[in-house]
DNA sequence: GTGAAAGCGCTAACAG
DNA sequence: CTGTTAGCGCTTTCAC
């Protein structure tokens, strides 16, 4: 086992090899006009010496790295299984993958994106996507996609999915149920997503000719945290509801912790509906009733889109809406 | 909406603000010696212009990044699981995480993880993660965390999961629901892990008294696709096994899907269990019977004895290996 | 065919 | 208090 030592850099090499720093760089990169023998002297002390060049010094030179950046806000199961999709189609485009994740609760850092993009754009990645951003005014040099993102309009290329018709689906399931008292737990206010998915239950609810209770309305904010807070004030009053629509998985597991603690069963004294399908919804006890969002998909999309926009290749669609629907489990029954 | 512009340098501001680079760079870093008046100038100038530092540039002329690195060989259930983890505990830790991962299969890129680790380290990333590396052996300047690695007796710090008693309850299990006919899908014969799951298997069967047949044994190397290929050989034979142990949830995965294919009922016809427990083993139909590994709490211990690695605070123990436990699903029956 | 030198964006010494 | 200078590791002219 050796000591830990310095990172080994291509002044190293030349000296080992007897060359100068630009004959080492013309040999790794497959530059004309090095003798067959020096080029073999390098190689060797290279792969003797265990030499990579540097991926941060390369890319302040070049303006190419062939590296694609997903900048997300924190790794939730939303972002983790968009990773996977993003994975997919990285994978034989001779692109690498690099996510930024800045350690933080989304709440505490309102323009992250912005700030991530800054950082990188230009230098380490060839372009990016963005993972539900809500600042997207800016135009960078790099091409940007964004997934989920603040409004469906934006100046980016976007890809998200039919959030109106998977929260009607939702709504009017409960309704079907015979649900009347139905809270919902609403997402982050700036999300277009969030908006979407609050004003249809509203429509549903007034379509359906249920009067209206605005008590009945709380901030889950997509938060575990600041779910439970709401899930807990919604279920521990004296007239609760007999469902709840959560505007994501988490929030809607986070009311299932609640219901429990509480001592109420569901579905038989509440159900639940969530909204995205991410693995850990149907991990849960019970299983929830949500709707399956194509995460995976989406970031398979976005990652395609991304690899034609910086090859300067026609995106045929620059706004993807994929579809929604509704998968039935066992957080949901008849009131 | 503006055209797409080349990203902003501190000479931008530099010549916006009147000053020279230098003082725009005290002013970044809070350094002292600058007038009140000058910094609120270069300061307003920054804002106006959306200015942020590059991380590339910074980490070149820096050697502290705050940035701590995942490296990955690509993004699949297992590590995207570790990732969630290892987000919490980065979370409020101050510093930021960066997943790097190659677009491959990992079959196609042995040393990956020396390569990645050489253009990343001393620059970009303060430390790293290694999660299931396969080369180990040189020491770099950076700290370094290995996750499942090759050998459990690295150089390097690591952790990882009691395969040896998972293995051993897996095949148990399947022992005691009277299978005798048990085949087993391996791993990764370059992954400590894998050796030992394998070991154990025949190690039971043997205790068992089970004549070991040597062609129920074939490599799934924990990839859909090898998986695929080696179930569809044991499955479709005269004298098929009636269990199948696969070494991970996405081998036994592919089983399931293999014995569906071929008209065989799970479990009634065939018996499976996995290693992991990755959320989509609870997915499948039918839902697997596997053994859990606490992957989420791997990427946190990871993460939590690098950033003490890299504050150079005292680490009690470099090898830490979490408990496995077998979990009852539905893809296994008595014979 | 090879090396010296400039420069990518930034920070740290040191002069002024 | 402020600017000049050098240099992090690398690539790319451009002389030799």
């Amino acid at each position: 086992m050796q000591q830990p030592r310095a990172r080994i850099t291509i002044r190293d090499v030349a000296q080992h090899a007897g060359v100068s720093v630009a004959t080492v760089s013309k040999v790794l990169n497959q530059r004309y006009g090095v003798a067959a023998d020096t080029t073999a002297r390098v190689q060797a002390v290279i792969s003797e010496l265990g030499y990579e060049a540097s991926l941060v010094a390369q890319s302040l030179r070049n303006h190419r790295t062939n590296v694609i950046g997903i900048l997300v806000a924190d790794l939730e199961p939303f972002s983790a299984e968009l990773l996977k999709g993003a994975a997919d189609a990285i994978r034989g485009s001779g692109f690498e993958l690099v996510v930024y994740s800045a350690g933080g609760r989304p709440g505490d850092m309102v323009g992250w994106e912005r700030r991530y993009l800054s950082r990188l754009s230009g230098t380490l990645v060839d372009g990016a996507v963005l993972v539900t951003p809500t600042v997207v005014d800016v135009r960078y040099g790099a091409p940007v996609v964004a997934v989920d993102p603040h409004t469906g309009s934006s100046g980016f290329p976007t890809v998200d999915a039919d959030n109106l018709s998977g929260a009607r689906l939702a709504t009017e399931h409960l309704l079907g149920l015979g649900h009347r008292r139905i809270a919902m737990l609403t997402g982050r206010a700036d999300l277009e997503s969030a908006k979407q998915r609050e004003q249809v239950y509203r429509e549903a609810l007034a379509a359906a000719g249920v009067p209206f209770d605005e008590s009945l309305v709380r901030v889950g904010g997509y938060d575990a945290e600041l779910s439970t807070r709401a899930a807990h004030e919604l279920l521990s009053g004296p007239e609760r509801p007999t469902a709840v629509f959560a505007a994501n998985d988490v929030s809607a597991i986070a009311t299932l912790k609640v219901a429990l603690s509480l001592g109420l069963r569901v579905p038989e004294d509440l159900s639940v509906v969530g909204f995205d399908n991410i693995p850990e919804s149907a991990l849960c006890t019970p299983p929830l009733t949500t709707v399956n969002q194509p995460i995976r998909t989406m970031g398979e999309r976005a990652v395609e889109m991304l690899i034609r926009l910086i090859r300067e290749q026609p995106v045929e669609r620059t706004h993807l809406t994929l579809a929604t629907e509704l998968v039935v489990r066992g957080s949901t029954a008849p009131v």
